[in-house]
DNA sequence: TCAAACAACTTGTATTTACAAGTATATATT
DNA sequence: AATATATACTTGTAAATACAAGTTGTTTGA
């Protein structure tokens, strides 16, 4: 009947002033309308409110001050060195392009894989993929995808040209990242990927080996990133 | 009067299930208390509970299952790459020491800072010290810091052999970290930091700028971070 | 024996109420 | 006019209460 089944109302709100935040509504030191005055607006209690205001707060969306007010803080935090969508939101508003390298197929996983696996991801076998990023037609990252094939029917057959892997699992698989662990290092890459990130002699890369946990229970992403860091840096908020 | 003047119930709570967690009173994937129980073994209600709860869990001291409990993990999540106390725990548990190379002075900021300046950072002057930090007699990481000279009395004077830069304006100044950002790059050392860091020829440093937001209102703190991943690789979790 | 239903736990969501504490503005006082 | 003071805002903390929803073990029934 209800059509929130199951949607707490503390979560929608936080839905509704994120997209006005993330859509323009309000400017940067912008102050948000009182806690008071969004019960009114939107028919619940304070303490609903500020569940509300609590998770923008901790994503970064906004600054609360004690006695003044809620303040638009425009830049989400983001998880880890590069968001959660993905390397797109690591390099700002530039046009990012991106390149299917090696398509999405079935592998044996490697033999020292750079995390342990568990049984049930050793069974599943294992979606890998490659892909080369381009910012402003300059290569600069090289990303080597693994995952488990456990409930992704159908995932090798999808295109993945212009939208991020990590949208297509979001959208069509529910497929939420959660967390992770990542390594870096500045090494010298391998000799292929030199090539397509058009490295100069010597030149290092920085190296990033990451595990993302999901919302689904006992299915992880990795990856394995080299990043061309000579024209641009990697930028990253905590 | 009362010992407690102005610290609120939820907060000193945390702190005691922190210092629980982070003393080996439980292990991982241990359950906590139910929060009923703790209501009754703290004396106060589940509100105040879970707020205490929700902010372990944000720190990522524990997990909520619904319909099960609270469960210990053991990695509380990093802020930035390295955690907030300083690099001590993104080498983990490692014996980890540092030699002061530069003592804290006064000088002027330098001109192309890394990061834009405002004008009462300017004004303050820049205290300024580079620290060569070991793992296991390994020289890993270069650190060179920057922070405005302000409310930090008798700061230069302070002796920083042992303990770490946050702790120091943790305990004296009350100065917390609350978030910052970050640019990395996989570079070439400078001559000196080469030698410091006893790298191999050509080889390659993980370069780190990170500006450092406070909990004092236009305090921030930067440094400027050299680290040899030829050996340690630097670890974190998101 | 097996399976469904129930009961007893757990955390999640939400309301209501109250007061404390920080901030800014208007007002009265000197 | 300058300085206290009151006030009306804001967010912060905390209680008491209620029910929803997920998990687990036990009891009941076939």
């Amino acid at each position: 009947m209800s059509p929130s089944r199951s949607v707490p109302r503390y979560r929608k709100l936080y839905e509704i002033l994120r997209r006005q935040i993330l859509d323009n509504i309000y400017s940067e030191g912008d102050m948000l309308p009182s806690e008071n005055e969004l019960c009114s607006l939107y028919g619940m209690t304070r303490p609903t409110v500020r569940q509300a205001l609590a998770n923008l707060a901790n994503d970064g969306f906004i600054k609360k001050k004690q006695g003044k007010g809620s303040f638009i803080h425009r830049f989400p935090r983001e998880i880890g060195i590069l968001s959660v969508s993905g390397t797109t939101s690591a390099v700002g508003d530039r046009n990012l392009r991106t390149r299917i390298i090696v398509k999405p197929h079935l592998i044996p996983w490697p033999d020292d894989f750079m995390f342990p696996l568990t049984g049930l991801e050793k069974e599943s076998g294992c979606i890998h993929m490659e892909r080369l990023r381009l910012v402003e037609k300059d290569p600069v990252f090289y990303d080597i995808s693994y995952i488990a094939r456990i409930n992704l029917p159908r995932f090798t057959s999808r295109k993945f040209e212009d939208r991020s892997l990590f949208a297509i699992l979001r959208n069509h698989y529910n497929v939420e990242i959660k967390g992770g662990e990542q390594r870096i290092r500045a090494i010298k890459a391998p000799g292929k990927i030199s090539r397509y990130l058009r490295l100069a002699k010597d030149q290092a890369v920085l190296h990033l080996e990451r595990k993302m946990e999901t919302n689904v229970d006992g299915l992880f992403l990795y990856s394995s990133i080299y990043c061309n860091t000579g024209k641009y840096s990697i930028f990253g908020r905590f």
